[in-house]
RNA sequence: GGGCCGUUAGCUCAAUUGGCAGAGCAACUGACUCUUAAUCAGUAGGUUUGGGGUUCGAUCCCCCGACGGCCCA
């Protein structure tokens, strides 16, 4: 990168720095508290009894601001969870370290000691009896009024982000919250953390392109996972009966507000359950992380209030067609009244879809946008959810559903297909139908079908999509806000 | 993949009909021991996203590309 003056400027003054003697970077200096601390023990105390506390304080942070005045200078401190300003004083610090604050720029990391007082205008301050340099910064942050809103370099340089965006700290921290009481919620109830291969030699668990790599040594592709699921199943068969998995993804699709190629699902399998045993546990778990986290039931996301109180409505696909899609009863029915459907919805047809699909096609258009409030969708077709048991009283449907907030899809939990041989067959059905229209290789799972032929017992299984549940539980509008490093084209 | 919008100093943004490219903050020099968007005086800082075209003259108009955002498929 070509220097600027400004950096120019810097670097100059680093220099000159270094060679009075100043260490750049020492890593001697214990902050025994954080600004957070400090304030909540003392951000209430009164001016007069701060001045009969002799306790010693350290703390360091990187210089957010810096106001100069000759023989005394104020800086804020950022640390982790938060600020501090220190008050700096010639005739406390002595001439000889005094004289380095002229030298400080915003961004550099500095660590004080001192006691604690109150400034005329009511903040509590360190007012330092010692300081030290902890780090100097060569580039200079962004502006300190407006802060950094290029979203392209938010995100690119997330640091810079973190420093300045004092938000996007709490929107990660939230996400972490989230993530934990989940994973607290399903180990209360006697379930097993377990890791699978995110390199798998089938690509399976899920309908998506994979991403493709290779393996030098053992001379074969494999593939980034686009779900854990077969993996996890095995391990149901391995008699674990309660696993899940908390970890990413990888699909080889768009990229948009809604869908990075990596993303975190929440994936778990319990055994002698059915689907609608786990419609009851997601409404329970996904309640009890908003009133925990978020302190209430209700919360709002982009403007529009959201009740998360359990129970939630629970509609068949073919319902919420008629209900919310106002389709006609003889779409339900009639197959080729589905097809004319789909295309007066201009949406594209490969001509081979089953009535089930086309159901599917125009379920996606015309009502998954208007399940706002958090709605359980059931009995999709066979046809799509190769993995599903079929419903007792109707073959052609599955005990499977899915969970929609704001028109977005954030779960899809079935009753596990666990007869090997109707699992052999989908497979076989799916792999034709495949290798039939794209050039892609027809993936069956052998080893699978042969774990399910030692016997599964009775299971339903769940997969959450973490980043879009923490996108509504922090009114994120793009899932680029709930991901640290989303995924950028290069830049030029 | 298609449509629309955007990209100007380190950051946030201006720039009239096509006529010398500007401000605030940051930076630099100086003053200042209770400030907090500190203040005051002064100084410097630009390949206007890249390439091409039209024009006496382009940040501005046209074409192609890069990256980003939104919408659509």
């Amino acid at each position: 990168m070509e220097e600027s003056e400004l950096l120019g400027q810097r670097r100059e003054k680093i220099r000159a720095l270094r060679d009075s003697g100043v260490e750049l970077f020492p890593n001697d200096f214990r902050a025994e508290h954080t600004s957070l601390e400090i304030i909540e023990q003392y951000g209430d105390w009164a001016a007069e009894a701060l001045q009969d506390l002799d306790t010693v304080f350290s703390c360091a942070g990187r210089i957010m601001a810096m106001r100069n005045f000759g023989r005394a200078a104020f800086a804020h401190l950022q640390d982790r969870k938060g600020r501090l300003q220190v008050y700096l004083r010639k005739d406390l610090l002595g001439e000889e370290s005094f004289e380095l604050t002229k030298r400080l720029d915003v961004g550099d990391f500095l660590g004080v000691r001192g006691r604690l007082f109150r400034t005329k205008t009511g903040e509590l301050t360190i007012e330092a009896s010692f300081m030290q340099l902890l780090a100097k910064s060569y580039r200079p942050l962004p502006e300190k009024w407006h802060g950094l809103t290029d979203v392209e370099t938010r995100y690119r340089q997330r640091y810079l982000d973190l420093i300045v965006n004092a938000q996007v700290k709490e929107i990660f921290y939230k996400r972490n919250e989230i993530i934990q009481a989940m994973k607290t919620f399903l180990l209360q109830r006697d379930f097993l953390e377990v890791e699978t291969p995110m390199m798998q030699h089938i690509p399976g668990g899920a309908t998506a392109r994979p991403f493709k790599t290779h393996h030098n040594t053992l001379n074969r592709d494999l593939y980034l996972r686009v779900a854990p699921e077969l993996y996890l199943k095995r391990l149901v068969v391995g008699g674990l009966e309660r696993v899940f998995e908390l970890n990413r993804n990888f699909r080889n699709e768009g990229v948009s507000s809604q869908h990075n190629p990596e993303f975190t699902m929440l994936e778990f399998y319990q055994s002698y359950s059915t689907y609608e045993d786990l419609m009851a546990l997601t409404e329970e778990m996904i309640g009890a992380v908003a009133e925990g986290i978020l302190g209430s039931h209700t919360i709002t996301y982009q403007g529009v209030e959201l009740d998360l109180t359990p129970p939630w409505p629970r509609v068949t696909l073919k319902e919420a067609l008629v209900q919310f899609g106002g389709v006609d009863g003889t779409v339900l029915s009639d197959k080729t009244a589905a097809s004319r459907l789909v295309r007066k919805l201009g949406l594209d047809l490969l001509g081979d879809e089953s009535h089930g699909e086309l159901l599917v096609k125009v379920f996606e258009e015309a009502v998954e946008p208007k399940l706002i409030q958090p709605t359980f969708v059931t009995e999709y077709p066979v046809e799509v959810s190769p993995l599903a048991r079929r419903k007792g009283d109707d073959p052609k449907v599955t005990e499977r559903f899915e969970l929609f907030i704001m028109g977005r899809e954030i779960a899809n939990g079935f009753s596990e297909l666990n007869d090997p041989e109707d699992q052999g067959r989908r497979f076989r059905e799916q792999a034709a139908k495949k290798g039939g229209e794209e050039e892609e290789v027809a993936f069956i799972d052998e080893d699978f079908l042969n774990a399910l032929e030692y016997g599964m017992p009775p299971t339903a299984g769940e997969g959450i999509g973490i980043d879009r549940l923490v996108m509504i539980m922090t009114d994120s509008p793009s899932i680029r806000d709930v991901i640290f490093f989303p995924q950028m084209r290069e830049k030029s």
